[in-house]
DNA sequence: ATACATACTTACTAATCAGTAAGTATTTCC
DNA sequence: GGAAATACTTACTGATTAGTAAGTATGTAT
């Protein structure tokens, strides 16, 4: 068949982040994503033999993404605080979509991963955080915002809210959410 | 056999309790639990004749025990600032133990859940910050803690930088709740 | 044109899952 | 001592799980 030749592995990859997104990594099953796709189990297993592999895809491909985000904020010509609230933007879509924070998400399952897929969350997560930390460390030397923790430490303290916000504002609803940014807001932008 | 009357009920609540955080709510099975107990599977389906009953079962264990603690907060004679470390400890032995919080681990799963389970989660959610937020706001009238966001919105932060710091410490390292903690109480108490 | 790689489908399998019906031992109440 | 409730075990079931081996259609390079 192959009308298209490979876009089948991307859809996978699309489907299986929302599933994950939207019931977590041991609640999905192959079938799912075969179903939804209209193609046959064995064709998911043919682009990522294991389920663990689709997982590393998943992040695989985040940790791209999030190295494309860092390259973009390598630009000074960006406002700090046009950075910070493109982080927080990416978590609202999230929000509005009633998913919560892929890394969130798999967290729950840690416990349950091979180790390469332990090492590439590990990876992802000093990917995210090290590019926070940096868009806070330059924010506060420009004067654009301010802390007075670590920037490291503020990175940690707001992802945290971030994370666990949109997983929070799953079950009590979104306003909640929305409370917890603009107090982010209001305590780091100048 | 009936050694003990009905010591196995506490024991499938432990244990349930124990795997979700550890492991992840879709990811352990009955199975796990009578293995673990030396009973057969049917047995757990005597006390809790579906999973969900288990979850419901866990959860309404917890309610009680809140309600217990926002009882003893209710205690003028503690500090405000004891009661703040009462609660940081509670996420501290979570990240002791290689575990997280029940309700960030469940929360991955929550569209997995029937509406009774759901309910119950919101109900233990209000429950927790109810509770954290009268320490703040109490803390504050006292002069004891610190804080320039309302006092709900506040608890929010508080819990979701704990809630996803334990998250996190089980994937980068206990140092990073370790200073997330320390930047918190720096900042809340006077 | 043909060989080969890609992208599947067909048709399974073995294991595990939650869940149940029926039987049994033990304790408790009267 | 008999009835009933409690706390299980035995012995299953049907559904779903991840995963595979073998076959097929289609496009591509020579």
């Amino acid at each position: 068949m192959a009308v298209r030749p490979t876009d089948t592995k991307e859809e996978i990859l699309r489907l299986g982040t929302e599933f994950i997104q939207t019931y977590g990594y041991n609640a999905f099953s192959y079938a799912d994503i075969s179903k939804e796709l209209h193609i046959k189990n064995a064709a998911v297993h043919y682009h990522f033999p294991g389920k663990e592999d689709l997982l590393a895809g998943i992040i695989d491909q985040y940790i791209l993404r999030y190295r494309e985000l860092a390259k973009t904020f390598a630009n000074p010509g960006i406002s700090s605080k046009h950075k910070l609230q493109s982080i927080i933007s990416r978590y609202s879509a999230l929000c509005d979509q009633g998913r919560i924070c892929l890394i969130g998400s798999v967290c729950a399952d840690y416990n349950t991963l091979p180790d390469s897929v332990k090492a590439r969350l590990t990876e992802l997560i000093g990917l995210v955080l090290g590019m926070v930390e940096k868009v806070l460390r330059e924010g506060k030397k420009k004067g654009e915002l301010q802390f007075t923790e670590t920037a490291r430490v503020k990175s940690m303290l707001l992802m945290t809210n971030l994370a666990a916000g949109v997983q929070l504002a799953r079950i009590t609803g979104q306003k909640d959410y929305t409370a917890i940014c603009n107090s982010i807001l209001k305590q780091l932008v100048v």
